[in-house]
RNA sequence: GGCCCGGUAGUUCAGCUGGUUAGAACGCUAGCCUGUCACGCUAGAGGUCGACGGUUCGAGCCCGUUCCGGGUCGCCA
């Protein structure tokens, strides 16, 4: 092994180009390849700024060359040599023009044989990659992914600072909220029997920062919740998190959506014209099936409930009977796709998503055509529903009918997606960011028969929606928005409550009495006391939107050390039992069944 | 907790209806090679077929259980 001694990287290898031609340089980084040709040895190395060429032949000293020799993959090299033109050139490369006469060659440390190839789009199982997530993340996408997110944070943090926000850090070890997500616990040695909880956002923080002032907050901050895994769900993740004072809701989103542009110019040169689109909850359900709607391509929902009222189709009449509606999607040009075998998988999906079944048409390009329903149908009635779900010769209709709207529009929502899926007719490079607003603020909680906060209970009403508070729950909507990108939520919030007379209201109308109020979140309506000004604010999950921007399919591959399905980190084999001693030091006995 | 998919060499995979010594490519090791860049050529090493149990004369293959990974529903105010 050698030291660096009298040498000093001048290069990054990436970086050397035609114009670097008859120049020193001392480039550092781990070998990609060696390839031996005898009385010429060529090793390509690599650091995070990509792959330049050294060449070693006749010219090079020959304890040099035996060095070279020497090299395997992954060794840790430091080079000295003169940037020179190459005799074949590799236009693949950018550095591809020149290569390292090298005079001076240090093996710095070797490598064992890597479990998997360091290359870009490397097929290895994850979790092979994730045991060596120091290796995977030498590979060329995870750097490129992990250096676009580190300028995603800068951008962040210039736009909140250059538009006057402060960034605070929040504490991680916080008071338990019994309110949604389960928290991470973290055990009291000094109070035995006591927790800590780890935060699932810093909600209650920055609220008490408005009242401290501070007027315009923000931070990156880590979130954690202890709930099962997605591609999309990480048990900790980063969210950028901020709170303005004195605003309206116009007034959050007009900052929201400028972030939205200068990130999206700033990491991937692309441009996102202002104001974003919006739709009212009520909408996005109607057209989309969907609180956080892909609006890259059409196959939206239409409404068929008064075509079929008369019809002589039970299905369809009697969910119409039990107050529900009829509802359809047309794909166009799908009649190759979408085959007698492939509407019974989507039938299945329907029925796993809660529809007791699907109805459908297949428009055949010859005019002719094959329906699961119609005839049960008239012909005049057939033609109606023909005509009101635009269908052609080639198209698919896709209806489902319930009792219960909710159940007609979800199921239609996620089959749109799915077909949308199978049809190929999602654009790329296209990015669809869209504001949702008017929530419901409650929602009806099936199992404990009761209504609860949709967002949460801080959320204010609308203004019109004060006088039915208690009369007309399902119809009041709060300030409460979300920002949509490609059908992925990326972001949320509210204006908060900070009348103390309508957040006693709110906490009686959610079932909760004062006492409990004040058990659960004293500190914050003791605060509340002393003069909050008007606030709202919303969290961006900054994980999805780096995600979304390099089209990444799961979180994993924009977070360094991230988590596989079942919460444990394969790296370090963690979480972990512990040792006894800690155990009695924080008073914890662990019960026979949990082991 | 439910459902779906997967687990064979270091890696990615093939392995027929259950039947001889489980194969390929890449990688690895050694040798040769003066312009390669996925270098080439020659030779070689490398296997608890995720685990356990069962059926069978015989199991990588069939059955049961289980572990692990991925996706998804529940869950995620």
């Amino acid at each position: 092994m050698d030291t660096m001694t009298g040498l000093k990287r001048t290069d990054y290898c990436g970086t050397l180009r035609a114009q670097d031609i008859g120049r020193q340089t001392v480039v550092a980084g781990w070998v990609q390849r060696q390839r031996d040709l005898g009385a010429l040895i060529f090793v390509d190395l690599r650091d995070r700024t990509g792959i330049v060429q050294l060449a070693f032949g006749e010219t090079t000293a020959p304890e040099i060359f035996e060095k070279a020799r020497a090299v395997r993959g992954e060794f840790v090299l430091m080079a000295q040599g003169v940037v020179r033109e190459r005799s074949s050139k590799n236009p693949e490369l950018p550095t591809g023009e020149i290569e390292i006469d090298v005079t001076d060659l240090r093996i710095l440390n070797q490598s064992e044989t890597p479990p998997f190839e360091i290359v870009e789009n490397c097929q290895t199982a994850e979790l092979t990659r994730l045991k060596y997530r120091y290796l995977d993340l030498r590979r060329p996408d995870l750097q490129r992914n992990l250096l676009l997110r580190h300028k995603l944070t800068k951008v962040t943090r210039d736009y909140f600072d250059e538009n006057g926000f402060v960034e605070i850090e929040t504490p991680i070890l916080i008071r338990s909220t019994p309110e949604g997500a389960r928290d991470y616990l973290v055990p009291s040695r000094i109070h035995k029997g006591k927790f800590y909880a780890l935060p699932q956002s810093p909600q209650l923080y920055k609220q008490l920062s408005m009242v401290a002032g501070f007027d315009r907050y923000m931070q990156i901050a880590r979130c954690f919740r202890d709930e099962d895994l997605r591609a999309d769900r990480q048990p900790e993740f980063t969210q950028i998190d901020l709170e303005m004072s004195f605003v309206e809701m116009e007034d959050v989103l007009a900052v929201g959506e400028g972030y939205m542009q200068r990130a999206f110019k700033e990491v991937l040169g692309v441009d996102v014209p202002l104001p974003l689109p919006r739709l009212t909850y009520a909408e996005a359900m109607a057209r989309y099936g969907s609180d956080k709607p892909d609006t890259r391509y059409g196959l939206e929902i239409y409404d068929l409930t008064e075509t079929v009222r008369n019809c002589g189709f039970g299905v369809f009449t009697g969910a119409i009977a039990g107050g529900g509606s009829v509802r359809g999607i047309t794909a166009k040009n799908a009649v190759d796709t979408l085959t007698r075998k492939e509407i019974d998988k989507l039938t299945e999906a329907a029925r796993g998503i809660g529809a007791k079944g699907l109805a459908w048409i297949r428009m055949n390009a010859d005019g002719t055509s094959s329906s699961s329903f119609t005839k049960f149908l008239t012909e005049d009635e057939t033609a109606a529903v023909l005509a009101a779900a635009d269908a052609q010769p080639g198209d698919v209709v896709l209806i489902v009918g319930d009792t219960k709207n909710s159940i007609v529009l979800t199921v239609l929502g996620a089959l749109r997606q799915i077909v949308a899926k199978k049809l190929d007719i999602i654009p790329a490079g296209q990015y669809n960011l869209l504001w949702i607003t008017e929530f419901p603020f409650f929602d009806w909680d099936e199992d404990a028969k009761q209504f609860v906060a949709m967002h949460h209970p801080f959320t204010a009403p609308m203004d019109e929606c004060l006088p039915y508070l208690e009369t007309d729950k399902a119809a009041v909507r709060a300030k409460a928005y979300d920002l949509v990108l490609n059908g992925v939520e990326l972001c949320s919030g509210s204006i908060r409550i900070t009348d103390p007379a309508l957040q006693s209201r709110i906490f009686t109308l959610l079932g909760l009495s004062d006492e409990e109020a004040h058990a659960k979140f004293g500190y914050l309506l003791d605060a509340f006391r002393f003069g909050a000004p008007p606030h709202g604010g919303m969290g961006i999950g900054l994980d999805r939107l780096i995600m979304q921007m390099l089209g990444c399919e799961s979180l994993r591959d924009v977070i360094a050390y991230p988590k596989v399905q079942n919460a444990s980190e394969p790296m370090t084999d963690c979480p972990a039992a512990v040792d006894a001693p800690q155990l009695t030091d924080l008073g914890i006995a662990i019960t026979p069944a949990a082991e």
